[in-house]
DNA sequence: GTTGAAATTAGTACGAA
DNA sequence: TTCGTACTAATTTCAAC
């Protein structure tokens, strides 16, 4: 039927795998979609937006819960409201060897939202939100620098958070895509590559999923 | 312009104020405590994890998401599955002056999970999910690049996700930061500064927000 | 801010297409 | 598989305390 790897973007055609388990068919995508918007629509209510009865609505729900496609359910806060205006990125390079340790300390931070370990200059990307920017000083200084696995960091503040989606889907631009218009190939000029860089890992780093 | 068309993310919270509609108290963050983790919990049920009656819980809850405190309820997924096991940040630097055409293309780009713009060597942070690497190469290559705006771009890849966090919140670690015992500032010894790093905004980009 | 009812809605089971 | 319906359990609303 349907094949859910078709993705405006990359031109690459063929959708690779998806998971082991489920495959996901566009009544499943839907589903996520209207879930991501709200994830607190009772099934009922999703099943007549996704155009299916409420029975097989209730068998997709539970067979994407049960095959871990959707993790779990979640808010969105704002959160200037709650007090922690300040958020700022920390990009860490860390001792080879300990990582281990490094992600020991990190169940240990509260104000960590987001954790990635990342290719390029730095080894990992830490984001982190708090009251104020004396509180990412200490956090850095005091919390990070403290912790031996961490060589060295450096600190970006985000200034505004231009676009936040709960998560991409493929074939998200599908309708979009066409509208959009972009430019064919060969009416585009030739582009500047020079100011585009991919920077890879530093080396020593290949083996670091196996070192934890 | 829709998606992104203002402060979508910070809500309208300004930046450095806090708590302009509702004064949030210790019950009120134990409700965005319990949502955090589950979303999709009954209000019913709400009330007895954290301990209040119903109509209360009723009440706090409507008014979270009344005063916007809560955005919005969601999922979370599994990207893999869902056949985008490929992340990537791209660090975007805009030419002054033209961020408002910067903003205008992202909210075509629905590969976009999150932007942010930030302090530093770069003036924005773009992550991205697609299904493999030439998907990445095709997006900043091809997409990017034909942006004006767009003066240069950094790409790295993620390979491993550490901790994701829905959201932080303050106090968050209130029962652990006690057992964690954090040193006193006195009894720390020196902290080698040196190898902590902050960067400032890049010059011109202070009058960012008033571009758009 | 709380409790206890009624009204509504959600979730389940099962037979038929 | 999917749909439709009937049944059961739970939630939300609304009242009075």
């Amino acid at each position: 039927m349907s094949d859910i790897s078709r993705n405006g973007v990359s031109g690459g055609g063929q959708p690779g795998r998806i998971g082991i388990g489920l495959e996901l068919d566009d009544i499943h995508l839907k589903i996520l979609e209207v879930l991501r918007e709200n994830g607190r629509i009772s099934v009922a209510a999703l099943a007549e937006r996704v155009g299916i009865s409420r029975a097989n609505a209730y068998t997709r729900f539970e067979a994407l819960r049960a095959d871990g496609a959707i993790k779990r359910f979640t808010a969105e806060i704002d959160h200037g409201r709650a007090g922690l205006g300040i958020t700022a990125l920390i990009f860490v390079t860390v001792r080879q060897q300990m990582w281990k340790q490094f992600r020991a300390e990190l169940a240990r931070m509260p104000e960590v939202e987001y954790c990635a370990i990342t290719t390029g200059q730095h080894d990992a990307m830490i984001q982190v939100r708090v009251a104020d920017v004396a509180a990412v000083h200490t956090m850095v200084t005091d919390r990070l620098a403290n912790i031996p696995a961490v060589k060295a960091t450096e600190t970006v503040f985000i200034l505004d958070e231009v676009l936040r989606r709960p998560y991409v889907l493929p074939g998200d631009g599908r309708q979009r895509a066409t509208a959009a218009r972009r430019p064919a190939t060969e009416e585009r000029g030739d582009v500047p590559l020079g100011k585009m860089r991919f920077v890879g890992a530093a080396e020593g780093r290949a083996a670091l999923r196996k070192d934890d």
